[in-house]
DNA sequence: AAAAAAG
């Protein structure tokens, strides 16, 4: 466990009351993320018991009591035995740890099935796409799949499912156009997972030599740019691969590296991990990347953002993966730009495009509120706009996002000054103080979070009742992401956003997103618009794309995408012709178009 | 310009 010394652990603002802010020495509580159950934790009931069921009978047997190798017995972990799946037992104390219960957080954020879910619009395209399935059933997936699906209490797959199950089991790839919250994480874990079971672990598994011997070997790996992100991919995975011979674990920076090797050991078929902290792995020989069948990438336009792209490469092409054609990868994006083309191009092979709709700002049970304010004038409003919500809002979460590290810092001291219970969360904090942070919001005994970009996607903390863009982003795709931590689960929320001149670049592309969701549109902010498209017409060519540019053109290398506005009013008919007006996806096409056109008007 | 990620 990282230890933070007490001069680097910032004041997180503690209720006078209680004042137990890490009873349980470190990571996390329930419902939280990290490490429960994974690395670092010992036992917690763990390794006694022989009697496990099916557990390492025959010398075919995945893991079973070869020398070192995780011969350990662990509860709710089952084998791969002459060529057969052996479930492990039902274990009570596990799955109450993994679904949770009724009155738990974890209970009532799991299993979510939002009803305009099927009003999203979803486009596939490539060759011979898979009908889409409609239900969890078995089959076409695995029968333990669809028992673990029950317990987590997901009753109905989101369209990102609905594809990409039938996808993964016609043996194809993958690349999708898809936001948090449209149901990604099980979008890649039920399909990889599901197949997993169907077909074991890779034949010729063992390593020719002992020191390849001594490395994991997964079977898949997921790879996501934060470390909250993988930690809340890991907690899902361990829901789906309960009872299966499937083993996850996590690995990411920040925390004893140690601990996560001795998690390595024990056995490790689906591993996920940030890139950094993969890569430090391989460099150490302690993972192989050989086996892999199936390959994710998720949030894969934010590691570029990033720089992780080396990091990336590396990965996948510079060490001992399989090619493309020898692996399945899926990849998810929330946008399409040309870096990301490239990936697929090269990551992917004959893949089947999904572009999914939004989910957040289309849904109009965000209310979004654009107020006016100078960047000096910003505290003064938050101040009010707290005080004000202090008791409409009580039971609810705000999140207030700002653009830097030391802003983050600087509103949460003064929140906390001002007696609001705040806490903040960037990457200049340390670990264990970030998922502190993350936990005391969750959890509501801080109830104001000020973040950076680190929670602005992927992230799911149910009860946000209160979004503020304290700083707005400049990409207006961030903004999106954004809102959408609130009015999840069918829930409301209100997204508040202060705007002033140095948000510019992103107010044609604000008024559109709000034109969109029904939102009021604020007449400074199209005076704003008209300023700024009067001194150098449109910005870098509007909002990125979520097309298939295999199918819309492009076609080179070079130059690829940008054939200008004519290509790109096509887009709208694609989408009105499949599924009727889904709401908001039709005017991309025609918001583009009109927005070229009426800037002339406006000289 | 700043964010994130390996330490």
């Amino acid at each position: 466990m990282a230890y933070v010394p007490p001069h680097r652990s910032r004041g997180d603002y503690v209720p006078r009351d209680t004042g137990n802010s890490s009873s349980r020495g470190g990571f996390s509580g329930r419902g939280g993320f990290s490490s429960r159950g994974g690395f670092n934790r010992g036992s917690g009931g763990g390794n006694r018991a022989f009697g496990g069921s099916g557990f390492g009978r025959g010398n075919d047997s995945h893991r079973g009591g070869r020398g070192g190798h995780g011969s350990r017995f662990q509860p709710g972990l089952g084998s791969w035995t002459d060529g057969e799946h052996k479930p492990a037992e039902h274990n009570e104390r596990l799955e109450l740890e993994l679904y949770g219960k009724p009155g738990d957080a974890q209970f009532q954020s799991s299993g979510i099935n939002f009803d305009n879910y099927d009003e999203i619009p979803v486009e596939a395209s490539g060759e011979d796409v898979p009908e889409p399935i409609s239900e969890f059933t078995s089959p076409p997936l695995d029968p333990l799949l669809v028992e673990n699906i029950k317990l987590a209490r997901f009753n109905k797959p989101t369209p990102v499912q609905k594809y990409s199950v039938p996808i993964v089991a016609n043996g194809r790839d993958l690349m999708a156009c898809a936001q948090t919250g449209s149901g990604k994480t099980g979008g890649f874990l039920f399909p990889v997972l599901s197949e997993s079971y169907k077909h074991g672990p890779v034949q010729n598994s063992q390593a020719e030599n002992t020191f390849d011997r001594r490395k994991a070997h997964p079977t898949a790996l997921v790879l996501a740019p934060t470390r909250e992100l993988v930690s809340q991919i890991y907690e899902e995975a361990r829901k789906f691969a309960y009872r299966s011979w499937v083993r996850p674990v996590v690995v990411y920076g920040g925390s004893e590296v140690y601990a996560q090797m001795e998690q390595l050991k024990q056995g490790c078929d689906l591993l996920v991990a940030t890139p950094g902290r993969l890569n430090d792995l391989l460099e150490r020989g302690k993972i192989s990347l050989k086996n892999i069948k199936y390959l994710v990438l998720d949030e894969a336009d934010r590691m570029l953002d990033m720089g992780f792209e080396i990091q990336i490469r590396n990965i996948i092409q510079g060490c001992d993966m399989p090619p493309p054609a020898e692996r399945q990868t899926l990849m998810f994006s929330a946008t399409f730009p040309k870096e990301i083309q490239m990936m697929a191009k090269d990551f992917l092979h004959n893949y089947i495009f999904l572009s999914v709709g939004r989910v957040g700002s289309t849904s109009e049970n965000i209310t979004q509120r654009i107020l006016y304010v100078e960047d000096d004038e910003k505290k003064s409003s938050l101040l009010d706009i707290l005080t004000a919500t202090e008791e409409t809002m009580s039971n609810g979460l705000t999140l207030i996002f700002v653009e830097t590290k030391k802003m983050a810092d600087i509103l949460s001291d003064f929140l906390i000054n001002q007696d609001f219970p705040a806490t903040s969360i960037h990457g200049d904090r340390s670990q264990y103080e970030r998922e502190r942070a993350l936990e005391s919001f969750r959890s509501g005994r801080t109830p104001i979070l000020v973040a950076t970009a680190v929670a602005a996607r992927g992230l799911d903390i149910p009860n946000v009742t209160h979004v503020i863009n304290y700083d707005l982003p400049n990409d207006i795709d961030d903004y999106v992401h954004r809102i959408g931590r609130t009015g999840r689960a069918g829930n409301t929320g209100v997204a508040t956003a202060f705007v002033n001149r140095g948000n510019k670049n992103v107010v044609k592309d604000l008024i559109e997103i709000l034109s969109e969701a029904n939102q009021e549109v604020p007449d400074f902010l199209t005076v704003i618009a008209r300023e700024n498209s009067m001194g150098r017409g449109r910005g870098r060519g509007g909002r990125n794309q979520t097309r298939d540019f295999r199918k819309y053109g492009g076609g080179g290398s070079s130059g690829g995408y940008g054939n200008g506005y004519g290509g790109r009013s096509n887009y709208g008919g694609g989408y009105n012709n499949s599924y009727g007006s889904g709401g908001g996806y039709n005017n991309y096409g025609s918001s583009a178009a009109s927005a070229s056109s009426s800037s002339s008007q406006w000289w």
